[in-house]
DNA sequence: GTGGTCTAGACCACC
DNA sequence: GTGGTCTAGACCACT
C-alpha cells in the first residue's frame, strides 16, 4: 500500500496520515470505501496500533475519513467535507510557494503547466 | 520587523527562519544585505540567542545567507543559489496541494489567478 | 420517524433513546400512547434489535417508558413520574452550560429568551 | 484541586477536560495563567501522563487551553475564543434541557431563577 | 472484530 | 523540565 520512510523527521502518525490522504485526494479509495482497520494497518506498517489511530482521529478531525464504532474506518464523501476553510488554507500555501518560485526566476509558466497537468488528468478519466 | 506566535506548534526556530525568508523571497531584504546579528534578534524577539543561532545556521545550509565570521550574516546573491533542487521541490508541494485542491473541486483558475497575481506585483515593480 | 448519524460518537442505543425521549418530551408521543415493537423499529433503522432492545431498557429505568409483558412498551403518564431527582439533575446541568455561556459572554437574555419560546409553545397550544 | 471519580462511566480524560474546563469558567484560573504540567498533574491525580496529556490537548483544540513547547500550558485569553460556534451549540443544549423541563412541569421561573443566580454572582463581584 | 481508553515506561526536540 | 511521540500490551463497549 505505501511505506514509511524512518529516516523522516516527522512522527510516524504524520506520514501516515498524508500518505492515506493521498490515497484519498488522489481517488485510489473512493467514497464511504472502507480503509484498512487499525490493527490490519499496524501490522503491515509493523508499527503500533495507537499510531495509527493517532493518524485516523487526525483525519477524521480533518474531515477526510469518518470512523464507525464496531464497523471501521470509511472515506467522507466529498459533499460533506468543509471546502470552504481548505481552500483558504491551500492557497496561502500556493502563494508562499510561488513567491519562492518568483524569486528563485523559474517561470509561472512551469507551476501553471503542472496544474494544468494534475486538472487534465481528472478530465481525461482518472484510473479507477 | 515580525512577531512570533507562541501558539503555533512549529518551533520558534522554525517560525523565525520561515519569516526571515518570507522577508528575503519578498524582496524587503536585498542581496548582500547584512541581516540583523543573532543577539539583536535575540533582544527583539526576548527568546535565546540559540533559538536564533539555529534559524539562521538552517537558512545558511539552505542557501539563503551567508555568513562572514566576525562580520554577521548576509543574503545571499540570486545567482549563487541553487535554483534546480529547490525548485523541483518546490513544484513537488505544487503538485501536492493542486491535487487536494483538485479534489475539493475547487477550479484550477482560483490556484492560476493566484500565481498570476504573485508573478505580475513583481513585473509591476517591486515595492523597495 | 427519525435518522440515525453513524458519524455521531455515541453509541447507537443512546442515540435511539434520546431521539425517542425527545419525540415523548416534544409531545408527539402522548401518554398511554404503544411505542413500535424492538423487531419493527431495528427493521425501520435496519440495526441489531438488541441495539434497540437496550434503548427502551434504558428508557424504562428513568421512568420515561413501561413495558407490559407480551403487550409491548408505553408512554408513562407524567403523574407517574419522580419529578423531583430529575429536576435537580436537569437543573444542575443548566448552571454549567449557563456557567460556560457567562464565561463566553453571551448575555442571560439570550438563555432567557429560548427558555420562554420552549415554554409559550406550548400555552400558545401544542403541535398535536 | 480537584478528584476523579473512578465509578463515573465516562473515560477519565473526559472527566478532567470538563474539570479543567470548570476551573476556567468559574474563574479560578485566570487568563495566561499557567496550567499544572502533564506530569505534575498526574502525579496528583495517580494516573498516566497520557492520559493527562490527552484531555489537554482536547481542551486546546476547544480553545480553552494553549500549550507552549518546553514552557507549559496556558489558559486562552477570552477575546481569542470562538465564542459564535460555542454558544450556538450550547443554546441548542439549553433548548433540549429546557424542554424536558417543561414536560415534567417544572415551572420556567425556576431555570431563570437558576441563570440569574449564576450571573448575579458575576456583576457582585467574582471571587477573585 | 471494531474503534477507543488506559497504563507503564521510554525517548526526543525544544528552550 | 516541558510538551510530544512511540511501543507493548491490556481491557472495554459496541455491533
Amino acid at each position: 500500500m505505501f511505506q514509511l520512510d524512518l529516516t523522516d523527521r516527522r512522527p510516524l502518525y504524520e506520514q501516515i496520515r498524508e500518505k492515506i490522504k493521498e490515497l484519498i485526494v488522489k481517488g485510489v479509495m473512493k467514497p464511504n470505501e472502507k480503509i484498512p482497520s487499525v490493527r490490519e494497518m499496524a501490522q503491515w506498517l509493523t508499527i503500533n496500533p495507537n499510531t495509527i489511530q493517532k493518524a485516523y482521529k487526525d483525519l477524521e478531525l480533518k474531515g477526510f475519513i469518518y470512523s464507525v464504532r464496531a464497523k471501521g474506518s470509511f472515506v467522507t464523501p466529498l459533499d460533506q467535507i468543509d471546502n470552504q476553510g481548505k481552500r483558504d488554507e491551500l492557497i496561502r500555501e500556493v502563494e508562499r510557494i510561488g513567491r519562492e518560485l518568483l524569486y528563485l526566476n523559474i517561470p509561472k509558466e512551469d507551476i501553471i503547466a503542472k496544474i494544468e497537468e494534475i486538472y487534465a488528468e481528472k478530465e481525461a478519466g482518472p484510473d479507477d
